[in-house]
DNA sequence: CCCCCCCC
């Protein structure tokens, strides 16, 4: 076939037996297990024409062998001859018509020079608040957005007892309203591990033809057959909303601002409401509340250890800190003391979360305590937050307990509440002054391992040096302090260091004892 | 000949 007998989608006809059409792959695809019992396989392209028609290409079990190494994303290939076949009008399709089943008898030849995307492509962008769950889960729907956050895949089992592929990714507009976006099979693999890798630039993507559903009160979109991501696209709103992120310029701030919004949306209770009225609740809404941070629980062990896939130890590699087979990065996990009137909490933070409070990614955190925990600003820092009042929206969901009228529940989103006038007035001074004396009382508790270290003589200590603890925000411990505390920190090491990968069980008796 | 799904 000569390549200039080349048509294009919009001429071709259904059954037509013999033509060719020159397309560029823009969903790339990869073969999956399908059909009753799993016991089909097939591969699902989607490519686009010069005029910018899309379709779905189909490259049945017999064949994937016969395509493998020739089809990769980006490129163009003319392709003549194969089946044309009307699409099923119950699913989502590329194409509103048709879609191609490449053949035995189909031709595959690369064309030297790509076609061009650029300006082809349509999109009909929704604002995520205009985002219509009951609406858009039958209709298919196009969004654009600041990739804030890309997880692992996973493996997941669906009702029906299919294994699928499953990576959550998390879309940010330049209103700060944040969208997590499933991305299913083929595209969490071949998009999503794409994504993942320059996931801290946050790129700038475009989504075409997902759906929307509700999940706990919140919108969610996912990905179907016929879906397809621009990563960097050339339209006009993508790079509008990328100079939009450049002004940030700040991947901490950006994850404060979609945390920020999200609260926002959320429904307000008190702590006291949670605790003694639960059952007024739903189980399926955000809520949030405002509670003063008292203490981090577990400050010297506020990440995971161990890898999240293998589960073997996280050990320097290099520069960083990564599980040396999966090349994992450890994560943080915080548990936040709080209080609100006369109610406690246990807050336990992860993630974009923790990465807020704490102030820089996991790895800069375990970098700076390595040698000394006190010569780390954040390390010290996370008592200078001690006396704070955060926002915490949490999910009501079955993980949340109430353990002796305590809350024990997981916050996805923190808003550390700016003071207006950033210095306390002196009757509060006091107040925090004290807390901040208990608290340190406290940790002292648990530094050394006992409560049996309450002597007179430790006692008068501890009063000397909080006597030099300002509560000005801007206020450092004394290098004095620091000496004491430091002191206290190399005892509880060496004792944890004895009981190798058991920190959590020492800050569990640490906790038993107190109680 | 294929498909609407999962929840630290």
């Amino acid at each position: 076939m000569p390549g200039d007998s080349a048509i294009t989608l919009r001429s071709l006809q259904v059954d037509q037996k013999s033509w060719t059409v020159r397309l560029r792959v823009l969903r790339p695809g990869s073969e999956i297990a399908c059909g009753t019992n799993l016991l089909s396989r097939i591969r699902k392209m989607i490519m686009v024409d010069e005029e910018g028609t899309r379709i779905g290409v189909v490259i049945f079990k017999d064949e994937i062998q016969q395509f493998n190494h020739i089809f990769e994303n980006h490129k163009s290939y003319a392709i003549s001859n194969g089946q044309v076949q009307r699409s099923n009008q119950d699913y989502f399709n590329a194409h509103p018509l048709m879609e191609l089943v490449l053949k035995k008898y189909t031709t595959v030849k690369e064309i030297g020079e790509t076609i061009n995307v650029d300006s082809t492509i349509v999109y009909n962008f929704m604002k995520f608040p205009d985002i219509d769950s009951t609406i858009h889960n039958r209709k298919a729907i196009d969004v654009c957005g600041i990739v804030i956050k890309v997880k692992d895949k996973k493996k997941t089992h669906t009702a029906r007892g299919a294994t699928k592929y499953v990576r959550e990714i998390t879309l940010m507009d330049n209103e700060c309203h944040s969208v997590i976006v499933s991305l299913w099979e083929d595209m969490a693999t071949n998009e999503g591990g794409e994504l993942q890798e320059i996931a801290a630039e946050n790129p700038v993507i475009s989504l075409a033809q997902v759906t929307a559903r509700k999940y706990q009160g919140e919108l969610q979109l996912q990905t179907t057959m016929a879906s397809i991501m621009q990563i960097y696209p050339t339209n006009d709103e993508v790079q509008h909303l990328q100079a939009w992120l450049a002004q940030i310029n700040d991947p901490l701030k950006i994850q404060a601002l979609a945390m920020k919004e999200r609260i926002k949306k959320a429904n307000k209770v008190t702590l006291h409401e949670i605790i003694h009225n639960r059952f007024l609740l739903s189980e399926d809404e955000y809520y949030f509340f405002k509670a003063t941070v008292n203490k981090v629980e577990n400050k010297s062990y506020i990440w995971y250890d161990s890898c999240t896939k293998c589960n073997s130890a996280i050990s320097k590699n290099g520069d960083t800190m990564a599980c040396r087979k999966c090349n994992i990065e450890p994560s943080y996990r915080l548990l936040l003391n709080v209080t609100q009137e006369n109610e406690r909490a246990l807050i336990t933070i992860f993630e974009e979360a923790a990465m807020l409070y704490v102030g820089c990614p996991v790895n800069e955190y375990l970098m700076s305590v390595e040698k000394e925990e006190n010569d780390s600003k954040y390390f010290r820092g996370l008592s200078l937050q001690t006396g704070m009042e955060f926002q915490f929206l949490i999910a009501l969901n079955k993980k949340a307990t109430i353990v002796n009228g305590q809350l024990n529940v997981v916050a996805e989103a923190i808003e550390k509440i700016q003071l207006e006038n950033q210095k306390p007035a002196k009757h509060v001074d006091k107040i925090v002054q004290r807390k901040k004396l208990n608290t340190l009382q406290d940790e002292d508790e648990i530094l050394m391992g006992t409560s049996k270290a309450k002597n007179s003589n430790t006692t008068t200590k501890r009063r000397q040096t909080k006597k030099n603890i300002n509560c000005d925000e801007n206020v450092y411990i004394s290098s004095d302090d620091d000496e004491t505390i430091q002191q206290l920190f190399k005892k509880i090491k060496k004792k944890s260091d004895s009981t190798y990968g058991s920190k959590d069980v020492q800050f569990i008796q640490v906790k038993k004892e107190k109680s």
